[in-house]
Order: C-alpha cells, then sequence, then structure tokens
DNA sequence: TTCTTTTGCTAAATCATTTTAGTATAGCTA
DNA sequence: TAGCTATACTAAAATGATTTAGCAAAAGAA
C-alpha cells in the first residue's frame, strides 16, 4: 500500500535508486538520463501511485513545503479572511499552511516562532506583536524568509505588506468634519505597534489641521468584552459634548456600537460613527457604519506572492509595499438635517 | 547552532546514543538507565539546547505531532471560532494544527485528504462535505485517528461531534408560532449533508404540529452572495403572507437581513427572524436577532478531546456526541403589539 | 565455587531519501 | 590506435533519529 519506497521503483525499471531519485527531483536533463529511462520510471511511479516519503526528504534537504502563518488571532474577520486567501494560494503552489494565533502576546509569540523553527518550516508570514524584534532578525540572520504584515518594526530591514493606515485614518476624520460634525473622539488600543501608531497620528493631524483639539480614549488590549463597553460607556457619558467617534479597529467599533445601544444614543442623531477595517457587518448595520476598507485580497495576494519569491532566492531585494485603504461612506456619517 | 545531534549529546555525555534516545522518549526507568546517567544526559540537553530533529523521528516513528484541520471555510465565524479553540488545546497538548478550507467540494476535500496522509499526520477533525465517506472509511481503515464535525455519516461508524440540529431547528420555529406568528418559512441551502436535513426536518416537525404547511427556499451553496440577496428577495416578494422566517444557517441569514433591509420591510413588524447559529452581530444588529446558538467551546473541547484519546489509543471505543443547542430569544422574533 | 539472574548499558540495523564522486562505454579526433 | 570527451548511468555516504538484540559485570542462589 502505502510501503512503496524509491527502492521499490528503481528494483521495478531495473535502475538505480539515484536515477529514480533525479527524474523525480526534475534533473533528468542536467544529469543525462535517457528520454526512455525517464519515461518508464514516470510511468512506473504514475501506475504504482508511489509518493516520496516527505520525512525522508526533509531530513536529507531540510526542507517541509509548509509555511508558518502567525496570526494575531484566526477568529478575527480580517485575520481569517486574509488567511483563507493566503492559504488558497499557497495549496495552488504546492504549499501547506500551519498557522497560529499570538493574541498578541510577546512571549506566546516567541515560543511559536522557537517551535516551527524546530520544525524547519520554509518561510513564515507574521503579524509581529512588541518586543520581537530579535526573533524576526534571527530568522533574517539564519536566510529564513519572513515578511511581516498588518504593522512592523521600523527599525528593521524587512519585507512587509501594511496599507497606509495615516492616511486611511486622517481621511476618515476629515471626512466627519467636512460632514458637519465638530467634536470628534478617537477610541483606540494603548498598542503602540506601528498600524495604531500610525491611525491615531492620522487622527491627530486631522484634528490639528481643523483647530480643534484631540479628545483620545485608549483601551489595553486584554480588556474583556464587558470592560470595554463599560469605558467606552463612560467615556461617552463624561464627553457629552462629541459629536463623532473615530473607532481605530474593528472589535472597538463593536463595543462602542454596544455601548451606545444601552445608552439609548442614536446614530448619527447623537453620535456619528466612522470605523476602521471594515466588515460584512457594517453594511447591514442599521444605520449602515462608515469604514476605512482594507484591501484584503490585495493584502493576501502580495504576501504570499513575496514569501514565495523569497523563498525561491532569500537574496531577493527587500519589498516594503503600503497599499491604500478606501474609505466607504455610509450612513453612520451622515448629517441629517 | 541548530547543528547538535544526538550523537553529540552522547560524546559529552561519554555514553551510547541509544542511551540518550531511550532517556529522550522517557524510557529511562523501562530500560534501566541509572540515574545518575540519565541526570546527566537531561542537564547536558538542557545545557546545549539540544532538540530533536523532527523528520529524522518522523521517518523511525512515522509521528508528525501534527493535526490536520479540514473544515467548511476558516473565514465563516463558526468555523474560525472552532478553529481558534482546537487550536489553543492542540498546543497546549504539544501538538500543531494544519488547516484548510473545503468549500464543501468534494474532489477539493478528497485531494486534501490524499495530501495530508501523504504527509503523515498523526489525526484529522473534518466538517465533511458529501460524497467522501469512502476516505473516510479508508481512513478509519488505516488506523488512522478522525472525528467528524457538525454533520456525519450515518452509515458510517465514526466518531463525532455534531448539534442536535433537529430539536434545534423544531424550538425555534415552535418558539415563533408562540409568539404569534402564523406563517413561517424556512430558508435553507441544497445540502443534503446531516446537519440541514436535521434542521429542515426539525422546521417540518414544527410547523405540521401546528397543522400548518411548509414553504421552503433552497439555495444552492455555490452562489454568489449577491444571487442570494436577489433569489431571498424575490421569493419574500412573492410570498407576501409570511410573517416570520426561519434561517437554517448564518451566512443565509445575512443575506437575509440585506434582502430585508433593500425591501424597506421592517423586523419584525413586516417579517419576524430567527437564525440557526449565533454571531456576535445578531445581538449587536437593531432589532437584535434571535438565534439557535451552538455551544462552540463545548464542541470545540470534545473534538480535541476524542480525538487525542484516539491517538493515544486507537481502540478507543467510538463516541458520538450530540450536544444541545440554545435558542437565544431577542427582539426579532417578539411581535409588537 | 558455579550457575543464574539482574543491572546497566551499547552496537548496529533501519527508516527513505539526496547527493557526491565516481565508472563504463561509445564516439570522435589526430 | 591512443587519447579525449560526452553520454548514461550508479555505488555508497550521509542525514538523525529509534529499536532490536545482545553483552559484560555484579549480585544472588544453590
Amino acid at each position: 500500500m502505502g510501503k512503496l519506497s524509491i527502492k521499490d521503483i528503481a528494483q521495478q525499471c531495473n535502475t538505480s535508486i539515484t536515477t529514480v531519485s533525479f527524474v523525480l527531483n526534475g534533473r533528468a536533463e542536467e544529469k543525462r538520463i535517457s528520454k526512455e529511462l525517464k519515461e518508464r520510471i514516470l510511468k512506473t511511479i504514475e501506475d504504482t501511485g508511489y509518493k516520496q516519503n516527505q520525512f525522508a526528504r526533509g531530513m536529507r534537504t531540510g526542507k517541509t513545503n509548509i509555511i508558518g502563518l502567525i496570526i494575531e488571532d484566526i477568529s478575527n474577520a480580517f485575520f481569517s479572511a486574509v488567511a483563507r486567501i493566503i492559504e488558497e494560494n499557497a495549496y495552488k503552489r504546492g504549499y501547506k499552511i500551519i498557522y497560529c494565533s499570538t493574541d498578541d502576546n510577546t512571549e506566546k509569540t516567541k515560543e511559536l516562532i522557537k517551535l516551527f523553527v524546530e520544525r524547519n518550516l520554509d518561510g513564515y508570514i507574521i503579524t509581529p506583536p512588541k518586543g520581537i524584534e530579535d526573533e524576526i532578525q534571527s530568522l533574517i540572520n539564519q536566510k529564513i524568509p519572513v515578511v511581516l504584515f498588518d504593522r512592523y518594526f521600523p527599525g528593521l530591514e524587512t519585507d512587509y505588506v501594511v496599507v497606509d493606515n495615516f492616511n486611511g485614518a486622517k481621511k476618515a476624520v476629515q471626512h466627519l468634519f467636512d460632514a458637519g460634525f465638530v467634536n470628534i473622539g478617537l477610541i483606540t488600543t494603548t498598542s503602540d505597534l506601528t498600524q495604531m501608531q500610525e491611525r491615531l497620528d492620522g487622527y491627530e493631524e486631522a484634528i490639528a489641521e481643523n483647530g480643534k483639539k484631540p479628545k483620545i480614549l485608549k483601551i489595553p488590549f486584554d480588556n474583556s468584552a464587558e470592560q470595554n463597553i463599560e469605558t467606552i460607556s463612560s467615556y461617552l457619558k463624561k464627553n457629552k459634548d462629541l459629536d463623532a467617534i473615530f473607532f481605530s479597529t474593528n472589535y472597538l467599533a463593536f463595543r462602542g456600537l454596544e455601548a451606545i445601544n444601552e445608552l439609548k444614543m442614536k446614530i448619527p442623531e447623537d453620535i456619528a460613527i466612522v470605523a476602521f477595517d471594515d466588515q460584512e457587518f457594517f453594511k447591514i448595520y442599521n444605520p449602515s457604519i462608515t469604514a476605512v476598507s482594507q484591501p484584503i485580497k490585495d493584502i493576501s495576494i502580495k504576501l504570499i506572492d513575496i514569501l514565495l519569491q523569497k523563498m525561491e532566492s532569500i537574496d531577493k531585494p527587500i519589498e516594503k509595499v503600503i497599499l491604500p485603504t478606501n474609505l466607504i461612506i455610509r450612513n453612520s456619517s451622515i448629517k441629517i438635517k
């Protein structure tokens, strides 16, 4: 059954293991195996259904044909959508995916990278939490292909794919001003990773350009959903002058909607809303929610593309990709007269 | 660096490779290795940071410590939530996860299983599409541990974890009758997999018990989102007498909400809604949506639990787990007087 | 004392490949 | 006809573990 080895093929073809191996690895030309023998071997492989043993192969070559996908949280819609497309494209090109969620936990991520490196995965796609610069650098030093996404380390020369968070955020806030809102707050996380910092900067610049003062609520990543609702709720109660809120990330927008519901406030009459990172949900919600949408497909395809190129030749020049976002204007940010 | 082999450890400890291997595999007692030598070996391993080469190990043992997670669609919230918990628990117990999405496509799934079996994964958790009974049976024959979930094959003696779809659906529909609705339609997929069939049966039984006639719309799985909205929209227009709809799955409920919005119908005044498979979204939506919730955590834990037991001893008796669902009543199914 | 058993360990085979360093033969050149 | 080159292949080493079979010394039994 599954017990066929290269030896069996060699015997059946009256040739050597070496020759079969060359044919198997597409080195027949190079090694001047005659067309005839090559065909015979190929046919035998086909007929018998022989498959290479991946362990033995990996043992010699150190290759696994497996890519490690290390993301913040597979159950978050943005990440699972990206994971989905990466998976699809990786499979098409003969690679499998091992994935895991980091929860943005530095220690957990370090562990995971160590674990994966032990297993000799061929390449990595990572949304890094803070504090793992050394681990990433060490991968690069070991010539192991890595591409970061969603955020990156400014001090590190790595390939990455991110979106233009700064302009995405700035445009969103400017849109609120244009729509006639005046006091615009920001609800964001305490994270100082690039993507969050840039969204914050975009908000602040738009605020400054309109001659206003920023009003920012920062919430730790590891708070529970209930805590978040509570925090946002009391922030809204304390800041009655706010007429619009920009949420820097989708899960905070969810909590915000719950808080707003609890307070029986109306969107956009009592408070207008814009969220970063569009969701199917935002389109259906009543009122529909204006959002900064990330080009999920482009991100995913670019990621897997860069990684595979890197895996083919590790000395490929570094690529830093910044993709544009798209502001989708819906009812939650349109003033009702 | 990573170049340490068991040989190096043996040399440093002035002992044989065999002995180190025994210690490494926890067989020191059994093989009567002296406490002293064992400690010395362990210490050297610790000090040098030696790690077993997984290829070489796998080559001898055929084990990978990797579990294959083959699910319908990682970007569906229900599946990604399950994946998340399985992942967490697998890692805790020293296993990694390779996953992939099937799209409920029979051919794709067959390919995937073949691919994974070639790689000698240690066990499988699968949401099977139709028509892969033979592949599952073949896994069982080869004594490879498998647990199915979400649906199963009635003719096959396999471990599985599902929910009580029949009673979940029946209760949901009965609840609509109890709330005063009279003409209740079902929107479901054309799939004849167990979970969908049972939900359909549950609906029909509730309808029959209330002396009504069923009104069912079946939509193929591979239709696009836009097609689905269109189909539901014209169904609603044609069946003006309906005052409530039961959606058999979450993505159809989404499309339904979009169609209802487009038609400017009001929930629950014009049409009441109950969906199978609760979502965070349903709680926040306005009005909030009544839903049959699946015990995601219990499902996931049970799955990984059964699989790991099976991996320890393949002859573990088969377990067929049917978990109860929970009807969460919200505003979309409460009659307004 | 001699034989048997237990203790503590190890040599060597094995797993299925890749790859290096060849060899043997045929054909061509001078 | 000797020498060289190209062609078509192969033997054997190496990869890093697990595991079978067995050995030497010490302890215990008769």
